[in-house]
DNA sequence: GTCTATAGTGTGATAGAC
DNA sequence: GTCTATCACACTATAGAC
């Protein structure tokens, strides 16, 4: 291993690390612009920024992208088809209402934000379609297996018989999103969880009417 | 009526008319504010925006308010302030889970987003302290009402005798302000309303488990 | 493919006349 | 208290050498 930086003894910033040393400049570029979206959104996010993030020069970015925008929208499809992609426990073994009230509870930290839901808010970004297409298609994979999922624990006697699941589907999507918000607004990460008890609760009662049905 | 521009036959725009004819310099300054945070952001407004829309020019804005921040700051005050202070149908007649449920299905204009919720994706408006504050507080007051009729409603019986009221106040707040989330994320109001009629019917539901207990 | 230099625009804010 | 003129700066983007 010749002298590179991260010889030993070397100190080096993870992040420093991780974009120079093993991606090509356009993913470095996509990387860091990825990051800042979350972290800061469309609008606050300059490509001195993601330059200086990223170590890449100004004449790169201009190189690979025609412009600040352009480097947003591939770096935010990356981000959506990420999240996206990844399996969920909606897919996992156990029961229906399980899987659901598992996914509910899946480790989230609120006060960082909902990389996706973040953009929603952003006036530059709701005014650009195809970004918007982007955020609009994310929410509809997501409500689609929430929606899945909801229908085989209502065909499984958990739910009431009455259930909406496309109304359900947004309600507890609503209820992650919303957790988010509330968590910024107070900074802390507890009324994400108190939110999510709430409606894990919500589910727990709906099982018992449905016992009942 | 002495030759004002409201005569007749004179076609003046809402807007200008408002601004112009009814406030004094100060108060058409917060109000044009607090529309352009509704609507844009903080970071994405402009004093030349907020200039514009009021009709006052840039000599008033600075003698007024020391600059941007302190303008945002007194109109977003007065728009915590108008929330709080609005009554809700929390306070109405009806049984507590009534009224719980009322307050849910209050029309809201999902694609608009929330006043207070907004704030909290605006990385320059977390950043400021003072700012923070006012969202912090406004969700505060919010949440300790809902808390309120949520232990009405157990101790009437209506909801299961386990439920924890604060849990369950954030879960509902977070319906509305994830209700937000989708609806712009779709650009429909119809997410919204579906998020809501679901949170309505596991309401319902667990109403029918608390009459089991 | 990357660099430095620089253009052109809009920002938040101030100066000073009236 | 309000106006117009202007500042210094940061932004997005381009030019052109290497």
């Amino acid at each position: 291993m010749p002298g590179g930086p991260v010889g030993q003894g070397a100190r080096v910033d993870l992040h420093t690390f991780y974009y120079n040393e093993r991606m090509d400049t356009r993913t470095k570029l996509t990387e860091a612009m990825a990051e800042l979206l979350w972290e800061r959104g469309y609008a606050a996010t300059s490509p001195h920024e993601v330059m200086a993030r990223s170590g890449v020069g100004q004449g790169s970015l201009y190189h690979h992208f025609s412009g600040k925008r352009d480097l947003a929208v591939q770096a935010f499809r990356n981000t959506a088809a990420d999240m996206t992609s990844a399996p969920t426990p909606l897919d996992d073994d156990g029961s229906p209402l399980e899987r659901l009230q598992r996914y509910l509870q899946v480790p989230r930290a609120g006060v960082r934000g909902c990389r996706v839901g973040r953009m929603t808010q952003d006036p530059q970004v709701v005014a650009d379609a195809e970004l918007m297409t982007v955020v609009a298609s994310a929410f509809d994979t997501m409500l689609t297996r929430w929606e899945r999922t909801i229908g085989e624990a209502v065909r499984a006697g958990e739910l009431p018989a009455g259930t909406v699941p496309s109304d359900l589907a947004r309600t507890l999507a609503a209820v992650i999103q919303g957790g988010y918000v509330l968590a910024r607004a107070q900074g802390s990460q507890e009324p994400m969880d108190a939110a999510i008890r709430g409606a894990v609760s919500l589910l727990d009662a709906a099982r018992v009417a449905a016992s009942h049905d």
